[in-house]
DNA sequence: TCTGGGGTCCTAGGACCC
DNA sequence: TCTGGGGTCCTAGGACCC
C-alpha cells in the first residue's frame, strides 16, 4: 500500500504560519515579478480563480474580496518543506520526496492506514502548522487519486481499495489523472474517453501506439497493478537550469552580461553541491513573447567544455562567449537563462590529456573555499567581479514576506 | 531497370510533472 | 502597463559504423 501525503495549498499555508490572522481569509501567492497566480487558499479556489492566471486579469476581484497577495518566498517554503520531510522520515524509512509539497510513503507495514495517516498529519500540523492530506491505495497513481478524493471530501484522509476501483475511477476526470496532461486529455476526449475508468479499459496495444511506455504504466496502475516504484534515494540532477523574467525589459548588453554571470555562478554552485562536473552549457535570451508577433523571440546556443568542469570562472567565461554570439543589438530582452548539462560525477572524472593537474587542484581548492565562505556567512557574501552587485531592476517582489526561518534579520520578534 | 541489413549514438522536440 | 521557474523521460530521425 502506498500513501501520498500532500500539503494543502502549500505556499499559501506557509504564508499563514506566521500570519495566523490570515487563516480562513483568501490568500494568493504569486510567481516571480508578481506575474501569475501559483498558489491559492481554498477561499480563493472557491472564487473560481485558476492556477497560472496573470494577476492583472483578476485585479478587480482581488480588490473586491480583499485577497491577500504574497510574492513567492522560496527560502521560506523550502525550509518548511525540509522540516515536514524530516518528520515523515523520522517515523517511516521508505519515503520518496516527490516534490516540495508531496511525498509517497510505503504504508504496507501498517494494518490500520487511517490511524497512522491521521497521527502523521496531526504531528506535522502540530510541529509546523501546515495542514496536509493523505490518500492510500495500491500504487502511486491510485494514491494520487485517493488524495484527490481526500481533498474533495474535506476529510484529509481517503483510502481506495482495489475492489472499489470501478466506482471511484468512473468519477475521476481523465485530465486529473497523474501522467495525463493537456495533450493526452485532448486526444482521449477526441476518442470518447472521458474518465479514468474508461481509460483503464483500453487495449494495451492501442495505448502503446498512442502513448509512450509511461502511458501504459499509468493504465496498468489504474487497473490496480503496481508498476512505478518508490524512489527513496534522492536522484542526482541531470540538468541545472536558472532563468528569470525581468521586471523591465532591457537592451543593455552589459546588464545581460551581469545577469548571465550571476546565473552561471549560481548554477555552478548547485553543481558543486551535488559533486558533479558539467560538460555542456546552454545560454538563452528571450524578447517579450507576448509582444512579438512576427519573428523569433528566442535566441540560444549551446557549447561544450574541453574537459568537464564545475569551476565558476570557466563556466562564466563560456556563458559570456555564448551570450556574445546570440545577442542582437536593438532587441529588448525580457528573459534570460542558462542550463548546465551532460554531467559526470566528480569521482569518475577522466583526466584530459592536456589538463594541467596542478592548476586544476588549485582551482578546486579555491572553489571549495568560495563555497565555504558563502555557506558560513550567507550566500552572496563573495561573488565574482562580473556578477551583478544588486538586481533591483531585475525581479520585482513587492509583496514579499520575511524569511522567518532562514534569515537572522527576519526572525520574528515577540513583545510581551 | 536499378541501390542491403543490422546496429549504435546523439539530438531536437514533445510529452509530462510540481 | 502587467503573463514563472525548474525539472524528467521518451521517441523519431539523422549520422555514422560494418
Amino acid at each position: 500500500m502506498i500513501a501520498l501525503l500532500d500539503c494543502n495549498n502549500f505556499y499559501a499555508s506557509c504564508e499563514r504560519i506566521f500570519r495566523p490572522d490570515l487563516i480562513s481569509k483568501p490568500v494568493i501567492v504569486l510567481s516571480n515579478n508578481d506575474g501569475c497566480v501559483i498558489a491559492r487558499s481554498n477561499e480563493v479556489k472557491k472564487m473560481g480563480i485558476n492556477m497560472g492566471i496573470p494577476l492583472y486579469k483578476i485585479e478587480k476581484i482581488v480588490r473586491q474580496y480583499q485577497i491577500n497577495l504574497f510574492s513567492s518566498n522560496f527560502s521560506l517554503y523550502g525550509d518548511i518543506s525540509n522540516r515536514i520531510m524530516e518528520i515523515i522520515k523520522n517515523d517511516i524509512s521508505n519515503v520518496e520526496i516527490y516534490s516540495i509539497d508531496e511525498a509517497f510513503i510505503d504504508f504496507s507495514q501498517f494494518a490500520n492506514y487511517k490511524f497512522h495517516a491521521t497521527s502523521l498529519m496531526h504531528k506535522i500540523y502540530k510541529w509546523t502548522g501546515i495542514p496536509t492530506s493523505i490518500g492510500v491505495a495500491q500504487n502511486k497513481t491510485l494514491s494520487k487519486i485517493a488524495n484527490f478524493f481526500a481533498k474533495q471530501n474535506n476529510s484529509n484522509f481517503f483510502h481506495i481499495d482495489n475492489s472499489e476501483l470501478k466506482f471511484y475511477l468512473s468519477k475521476m476526470n481523465i485530465s486529473d489523472v497523474w501522467g495525463i496532461g493537456r495533450q493526452y486529455s485532448k486526444f482521449l476526449h477526441n476518442n470518447h474517453i472521458y474518465n479514468a475508468y474508461d481509460l483503464s479499459k483500453q487495449d494495451d496495444k492501442w495505448i502503446l501506439d498512442h502513448f509512450s511506455v509511461n502511458g501504459l504504466k499509468t493504465v496498468h496502475e489504474l487497473r490496480g497493478i503496481k508498476c512505478i516504484d518508490i524512489v527513496t534515494e534522492p536522484s542526482v540532477r541531470k540538468n541545472i537550469r536558472i532563468s528569470r523574467s525581468f521586471s523591465e525589459e532591457t537592451t543593455d548588453y552589459f546588464k545581460l552580461q551581469q545577469v548571465i554571470s550571476t546565473f552561471a555562478s549560481k548554477a555552478s554552485e548547485k553543481l558543486r553541491k551535488q559533486n558533479s562536473l558539467c560538460s555542456s552549457i546552454h545560454v538563452f535570451i528571450k524578447t517579450n513573447k507576448f509582444k512579438t508577433f512576427h519573428e523569433n523571440y528566442y535566441y540560444s546556443d549551446k557549447s561544450y567544455f574541453d574537459s568537464p568542469t564545475n569551476d565558476n570562472s570557466l563556466i562564466i567565461k563560456k556563458s559570456l562567449e555564448i551570450l556574445n554570439k546570440i545577442f542582437i543589438p536593438g532587441n529588448s530582452y525580457k528573459q534570460a537563462g542558462i542550463v548546465l548539462g551532460n554531467f559526470v560525477s566528480i569521482d569518475q572524472f577522466q583526466i584530459g590529456l592536456f589538463d594541467n593537474l596542478k592548476q586544476k587542484n588549485r582551482r578546486y581548492k579555491l572553489m571549495k573555499t568560495f563555497d565555504e565562505i558563502n555557506n558560513t556567512f550567507g550566500s552572496d557574501s563573495i561573488k565574482l567581479g562580473s556578477e551583478e552587485l544588486n538586481n533591483q531592476w531585475r525581479v520585482n517582489k513587492t509583496k514579499l514576506s520575511p524569511s522567518y526561518t532562514t534569515k537572522w534579520n527576519d526572525i520574528l520578534t515577540v513583545n510581551i
